[in-house]
DNA sequence: GTAATTTCTAAACCTAACTTTAGGTCAAGC
DNA sequence: GCTTGACCTAAAGTTAGGTTTAGAAATTAC
């Protein structure tokens, strides 16, 4: 057992509350590598609880696995992450995240000008600019309205 | 065709810029009612653009189609509603709004204690208090990492 | 050494929010 | 009056992010 070391799938599971699929999933995605015992089975190092924390909470953030993916790419290949390493890929992180709380602030501070004042005439208005939800899905531009100020 | 006005779905898409089919199955959700003109097409009231324009930014806000479904039948069904109607369906609105950047706010100021300093101890932290995506689809309590906070 | 628990893979299933397809009807332009 | 484009329904397909199922093999517990 000695040269068979690391943390089960289930431990893994316990340890972060994910479910055993989902992780196995997470594999699938590619965001985490675990390597495997004699018999086959996966075997995880303690860094993976931290990547799957950081998995977790970028969903939280409304980050897309690919795009959390993108980040833990980042994330040295030969050895352990160090704290340094950690810090450096949450900064990107950070800064989507105060895009997003400036977003949403100016779509509040407009509400009034916009559906608060019942006329809702978007086009002139800030909400018209799509709250980047995580990634612009490639979906054309899309307009909100094309009510005239008038009506 | 003078008793048969009205806008086409054709028309309110070009205005709206959602798709035809997505403006379809808008109304099999039940958010929007056209009637049927004599050839069996559907017909939409000007206040359908309010309704739909509703509907998109209450998604960028992260609302489900029900929970918007559930803010728009609160609108008069008699008549077409007036700017005090949309104000009153509109302030449920922002205080979720409020609540979402309240939300993110405290998250961000809890990164650079969590994620931020490599230490990645979530337990501790209030990441492990989920943003509210809306509805928290009854998936249960979700702490998000058994790591002790010596590892 | 055997029973119970975990884990394995592959494939099917799930929800939300739509889009696409197929086959047919309606309406508008000339 | 006919052709072209818009519209109709129903059903199947799509993407993200997983879960469930089934049958088999590995591990752990006693």
């Amino acid at each position: 057992m000695a040269l068979n070391e690391g943390l089960s799938i289930g431990a893994l599971a316990k340890r972060t509350g994910l479910a055993v699929s989902a992780i196995r999933y997470y594999e699938a995605q590619g965001l985490i590598k675990p390597w495997r015992n004699t018999g086959g089975q996966r075997r995880f190092e303690r860094a993976d609880l931290r990547r799957l924390s950081f998995v977790m909470i970028a969903q939280q953030f409304g980050f897309t696995l690919p795009q959390i993916k993108a980040e833990l790419d980042r994330l040295p290949g030969g050895r352990t992450p160090t704290k340094a390493d950690w810090s450096k890929i949450s900064a990107g992180f950070r800064a989507a995240l105060d895009a997003r709380i400036t977003t949403l602030t100016k779509l509040r501070d407009n509400l009034d000008g916009c559906i608060g004042c019942g006329c809702l005439s978007l086009e002139a208005c800030a909400l018209y600019n799509p709250t980047d939800r995580a990634a612009d899905k490639g979906q054309g531009p899309r307009y909100l309205m094309g009510d005239t100020p008038t009506s």
